[in-house]
DNA sequence: TTAACTCATAACCGCGGGGTTATGGGTAAG
DNA sequence: CTTACCCATAACCCCGCGGTTATGAGTTAA
């Protein structure tokens, strides 16, 4: 089943979520204040974008007094690299067994 | 702006869509009547998810008597690769970073 | 202790989108 | 010509989800 690419694609399929989740990557660990300002949404929307990313394994969270900061994860992209570079694959298959053929029918 | 990524990733992100294109890429070009028949939902169900795909440049349709054949374009998928990348990148170049920071104040 | 600040959760709302059935246009078959 | 088949579109429904405001728990400051 294709069930943690399902995760991951929803997640990172909304614009919002998504740009939070490249300011984590491009600026480093950032509390959800900071997040907010530039955010364009309310502070509570972006406590929940922040809380499906960490469901999804793309964000972690480290508590320091009473603000909490949070970090991308990248790692979790790997199921993401796997799969397009596994579609494109088999795309390529596709197109060497054509190249094969072609080449038999050509002796 | 991210808008092609946008389109991409909002488009992968249904399960079953995603399941079309898959199976375009491993088996290659298909009638709308074959991919409906695993699909679990409706032939118009399935022809909607194909005009996304297509909209979104990832399948192409071709015309063939009163039936239409489906194949996937995974060239399309060129730009989520890019951008998966270079999230990666980003993390990479912090940690590099890092690595040169703790360095210098080893010497 | 009281007050102010940061964040998470609750409760609610509106809309987009994925599903369905019904229908029609275009093509092959009888 | 009539019938049957393949697919696309229309019209509609409903549920998920991203947004909001309101509130509370936890923490620092006065």
């Amino acid at each position: 089943m294709s069930a943690a690419h399902d995760l991951l694609f929803r997640t990172l399929a909304d614009p919002t979520r998504r740009a939070i989740f490249e300011r984590l990557c491009r600026e480093g660990e950032q509390t959800v204040g900071a997040l907010t300002l530039r955010s364009g949404v309310s502070q509570p929307a972006v406590s929940k974008h922040l809380g499906a990313l960490k469901q999804a394994g793309l964000v972690r969270d480290r508590h320091e007094g009473r603000q909490t900061h949070y970090s991308a994860q990248p790692g979790a992209l790997n199921p993401l690299i796997d799969w397009t570079s596994q579609m494109a694959g088999f795309w390529q298959n596709r197109l060497d067994a054509l190249d094969e053929l072609l080449q038999r029918m050509d002796q």
